[in-house]
RNA sequence: UGGGGAUUGGUGUAACGGUAGCACAGCAGUCUCUGAAUCUGCUUGUCUAGGUUCGAAUCCUAGAUCCCCAGCCA
């Protein structure tokens, strides 16, 4: 069984009850949509998914699945400016890697960009849109204020024939970028802003990544994304809270368009939008924005950077998608604007891992434990077990010794209270292998300790004495003629500031950026079998934490091992508090 | 300030007029050939003030606080 990254059929949840998921129930029981459930995941292809597009999918696909109805991948793609096929391809990627499947269901807004246009000279025609020759300076002027309303634009009552002609020439490309919009006539007094004379079109000579030069005027988010739903037989549309201002535009615009007998044909009903609070994460930023920011400025190596939320980073850092299936979910659906401890998130993952990643041994800071008794030259085979929470993993063999590596964490020449380490005079048990006892320490000139001796008794092979003796600690160790060596990266939170946006007045969260969110150690000492380690591949290196291969810098028989997540150490917390 | 939303322990989330429950975090134990995992226990909460009711987190009234909206971004 490979521990690789898989591609998990998702199961459908037993219905955990959000408020979104009753809405469903009783528009199924009330036969709204004629027993239909139809959402979608509509991301903008100008960026890497992160985890709070997971929260989406998960609710979106998961509502489908859950509903026997099914979910549409669409790309909103109207802004060309922005929009990249790298983007398109790494969205496809991470939703099918969280083990979601869109079918036939692949949609994108650029499809429906003649049918826009048809409606909107629909519109214009009955005088409920108007070319207005403002530029975006004296719009925005003109639309007021929170608590003023907006004047109306000199344009606003063009004879209608007009409003065609130029709206044709606009799109045939004869007026320059910015110097014309196609503009819905509803309510310039209107408290809701986003009704105060919306743009539906504006002018851009610009290369879109579907449709080539074929448009120069391109729809708005707005103007595109309810009429998509629509299309699409969309019943159920759901998004994050910031768009709750928008849907009396949606509604206008599709009951307006119904009364002018435009509707889709063979969709007798019109989406319904319910909004949720968009995931938020301590020590996390997920704005798109910053996002990009974080790659272009070179903080970070990339969208897919270990340490970045994106579902890249995340996959290349070792998480499984189930474990970011579980968390999603697990966080539930409100209108609650929260902050979710990223504790929760690596808590569902160290629960994964726990059940699935072998167990192998690694010495992170080598220090060299010379056992004084045994054989020189000598070595021997010894037994470990794989996994203890997976008896089906079965053992393994490790190398043995005169001279290993241990951790220098383990060893104290004068311990702390309750330190349970190798210390002068005491026994620990080496792993899986014997008890052995401090016996004495070599120091360099500088007082620094460069050997640690002990004595082995041979009677505990394997790790249990016959004579019943306890041990208070069990240490890990790797034989230091067998060691395979490896680069280590070892990963934290990219920002020390629970929330990075918090920063004194004129700064950039940039000065939250954590300085020690990676600390390489390049020469880790290893068990030999993780030499061939193969890409993504998951371990447990027992009592550190979880590793996986580095997919992108490991080389054939030189693996670089990215700590995914660290175990819990109540250790390290005890001697803090001191 | 106009409009739209929201408010239950430290953080999230459930309870839909009838015992405020669960998860994470925290704390204290248990267990252990991983100071992990396991298992056990504990601490901490209904924004405020009135009202309705036998009974209110839930209904009503008033207030407080937080989020979103003034892109030809999505």
């Amino acid at each position: 069984m490979s521990n690789a990254p898989s591609n998990p059929a998702p199961t459908p949840t037993p219905a955990p009850g959000d408020f979104i998921r009753e809405i469903v129930a009783q528009d199924n029981t009330d036969g709204k949509y004629a027993g239909r459930v139809i959402t979608r995941f509509p991301p903008e292809p100008n960026g890497y998914l992160h985890i709070g597009h997971a929260k989406s999918i998960c609710l979106n696909f998961g509502l489908a699945l859950e509903n026997n109805g099914r979910c549409h991948l669409r790309f909103d793609d109207t802004n060309p400016a922005k929009e990249d096929q790298e983007y398109v391809d790494s969205i496809m990627a991470d939703v099918r890697w969280l083990g979601f499947n869109w079918g036939k269901h692949l949609y994108y807004a650029s499809d429906y960009f003649q049918q826009l246009y048809d409606w909107a000279v629909l519109l214009t025609k009955s005088g409920l849109a108007y070319v207005c020759d403002l530029s975006a300076d004296q719009i925005s002027r003109m639309r007021g204020s929170l608590t003023q309303p907006g004047a109306p634009s000199p344009y606003r009552d063009r004879p209608v024939d007009e409003n065609l002609d130029l709206l044709n020439r606009m799109r045939n490309g004869e007026f320059s970028d910015g110097s014309r919009t196609l503009r819905a006539k509803i309510d310039m007094a209107s408290p809701n802003l986003n009704l105060r004379d919306p743009v539906m079109y504006r002018i851009a000579h610009a290369e879109h990544h579907r449709t080539g030069s074929k448009w120069c005027i391109y729809p708005m988010y707005d103007w595109a994304h309810g009429q998509s739903d629509w299309i699409e037989g969309v019943t159920h549309s759901i998004c994050t809270l910031e768009f709750e201002n928008h849907r009396p535009l949606y509604n206008w615009f599709i009951d307006n368009i119904a009364k002018l007998g435009g509707a889709p044909q063979n969709i007798p009903y019109q989406p319904n939008q319910t909004e949720f609070a968009r995931l938020n994460l301590t020590y996390t930023v997920l704005s798109k924005r910053k996002l990009l920011e974080l790659v272009k400025g070179g903080h970070v190596s990339g969208w897919d950077d270990p340490r970045m939320p994106t579902l890249s980073g995340f996959r290349r850092r070792g998480y499984t998608p189930e474990s970011i299936g579980h968390f999603a979910r697990s966080v539930g659906v409100t209108k609650f604007d929260s902050v979710i401890d990223i504790s929760r998130l690596e808590n569902a993952l160290r629960d994964d891992l726990n059940k699935r990643a072998p167990r192998r041994m690694g010495v992170l800071n080598p220090l060299k434990l010379v056992i004084d008794n045994y054989p020189d030259g000598q070595s021997e085979d010894l037994d470990a077990v794989n996994n203890p929470e997976d008896p089906s993993a079965g053992t393994r063999k490790i190398p043995f010794s005169k001279v290993l590596y241990i951790e220098q964490d383990d060893f104290r020449e004068v311990p702390p209270p309750k330190y349970h380490r190798l210390t002068p005079g005491q026994e620990v048990r080496l792993r899986y292998a014997f008890f052995v006892r401090c016996t004495s320490v070599s120091k360099d000139e500088n007082g620094v300790i460069t050997e640690v001796h002990c004595t082995y008794d041979p009677a505990t092979r394997g790790g249990d004495s016959p004579d019943g003796r306890k041990v208070k600690g069990t240490i890990h160790w790797v034989s230091a003629d067998h060691a395979a060596e490896a680069e280590v990266r070892l990963y934290d939170h990219l920002f020390k500031q629970e929330d990075p946006n918090d920063v004194p007045d004129g700064q950039s969260y940039l000065t939250n950026l954590n300085p020690n969110s990676l600390v390489v150690i390049s020469n880790a000492k290893l068990e030999p079998s993780l030499k061939e380690a193969a890409n993504g591949e998951r371990y447990q290196f027992e009592r550190h934490g979880y590793f996986c291969v580095d997919m992108r810098d490991s080389k054939p028989g030189k693996p670089i091992f990215n700590r995914t997540v660290s175990l819990k150490d109540t250790w390290s917390k005890l001697e803090k508090k001191k």
